[in-house]
DNA sequence: CGCATGTTTGACGATACTCAATGTGTGTGG
DNA sequence: CCACACACATTGAGTATCGTCAAACATGCG
């Protein structure tokens, strides 16, 4: 669990090139020409492959650049007074962090990545500038914030109206999705957070969530091992979640 | 409870001044020059006074429009499949709402009105055409998505980590501090919310709100009566929240 | 003035938390 | 390569907080 000395820093490093990035149709360059594509490029830089553990920013410091998931995944959490964590989120490749920094000039809260992770770096300073002159790019930012804001309060109901096991359901179903969306499978994938990290997030008990598991598994819901998820039975989970028939659904 | 034909349409209106008008340190109009004022005046059209439980927009209405409140306030919520609600938010004058509709071209969630109140209707598609004109106009706008996604997150923390006590004395904390800003007292203010809109969007049941109304009156932190609240014992109020002592607060 | 809606209060119970112990995996160093 | 240690995960037992049900009471709108 070693930091890099400053945090999100992510050492001067090999230019990222969004129109070779796969993630392009889903991160920032949306709908964005080839060559606003290349002068998105020049502000953003790749970050060397972080490890498990370190952290993109701190809650409280400066808020300075955006990050976008390249290649593996990031949680955000706010700390309370009283010392403990609440994580806020879970990000995956194309999707951006710390828009909830723009306001007041500094993260609200901290981003730690989960597994061996490389992001890209934008300043906000210079995105914010070229939003100015690519109308494109200003609406996918905006989009882009639209949407986190929709997905929050998303858990809010969550958090508020679920039972456990509709939450832990609902969780699983959307990280399906988030997958199947990447194009991986929407069925058998790895969990790159623990337990305790998903309890936290789902405001439960890590117990539980343990429980919870293994009862999904006696029930045939899902294959559990560690965490190797496999859904077996995905619309009897969806049913679980008590999620509505999406009505529409990007990214 | 009668509503508009065509929610949210404001029926034809007095144009609204920004430029008079005493929000405009806290709306959109924050550190634009008085033309660029006037030309977002030129877009907002101010609604007739609604009355209490009109719709502004509907769940999974087309997104046109965002609302500011100049008057009165707001509740948005989120319908359930099983067809409860889920308050995401109130919102108070100066205060913008829809912001979650840009996405995906469709209200997420329903905003009515809690008592009379006028909003300001700015159509966003040029709202969108005057941010690519008024680069200040545009940072407004994202500073205020980016409080409404700190907010949301903060609620986030509220509903997965604090008691039924902590959250109604932060509920009433917070109130109090948009009251304060917005030159009001900050102890004695009316809730134009019912028990039933509070102990929902606090994620408890009514019963239990009503009960710790009348517990923290025992205590001598508050006046109740009826929806007039006196804040009687701030300090001791803000230490039930559970609250940080805020680092930075603006709206 | 009266009905409907909203609010308060009480008794009881369920869901999920806490505490505790055991079990499993992972990474490190001998 | 194995063994140990540490963190993580599972399982069980007991309990507390808050929700549900129910009834009385207040409020306010028409």
């Amino acid at each position: 669990m070693d930091e890099p000395r400053k945090p999100g820093t992510s050492r001067p490093v090999q230019q990222a090139h969004c129109n070779n990035c796969s993630l392009s149709t889903l991160c920032l360059p949306v709908s964005l020409g080839l060559t606003d594509i290349d002068r998105l490029d020049t502000i953003i830089s790749k970050s060397s492959p972080l490890k498990k553990g370190a952290l993109l920013f701190d809650q409280g410091q400066a808020f300075s650049s955006i990050f976008a998931v390249r290649a593996g995944s990031v949680k955000t959490y706010t700390v309370t007074p009283d010392g403990d964590e609440q994580i806020t989120g879970f990000y995956f490749p194309g999707e951006l962090i710390g828009l909830s920094g723009i306001d007041s000039g500094q993260y609200p809260n901290a981003a730690r990545v989960l597994e061996t992770t490389t992001v890209c770096n934008i300043p906000f300073a210079r995105l914010d500038d070229l939003a100015g002159e690519l109308p494109e790019l200003r609406r996918q930012i905006m989009r882009t914030m639209s949407r986190e804001i929709r997905d929050d309060q998303q858990m809010l109901l969550l958090l508020s109206k679920k039972t456990a096991e509709q939450r832990l359901a609902t969780f699983l179903i959307r990280l399906s999705e988030r997958f199947r969306i990447r194009g991986y499978s929407r069925t058998r994938f790895r969990l790159s957070m623990s337990r305790n990290e998903i309890a936290n997030y789902l405001g439960l008990a890590i117990e539980t969530v343990s429980r919870l598991f293994t009862r999904f598994q006696k029930s045939g819901l899902i294959q559990v091992e560690g965490k190797e998820i496999d859904i077996t039975d995905i619309s009897q989970l969806y049913l679980q979640s008590g999620e509505c028939p999406n009505l529409q659904q990007t990214t």
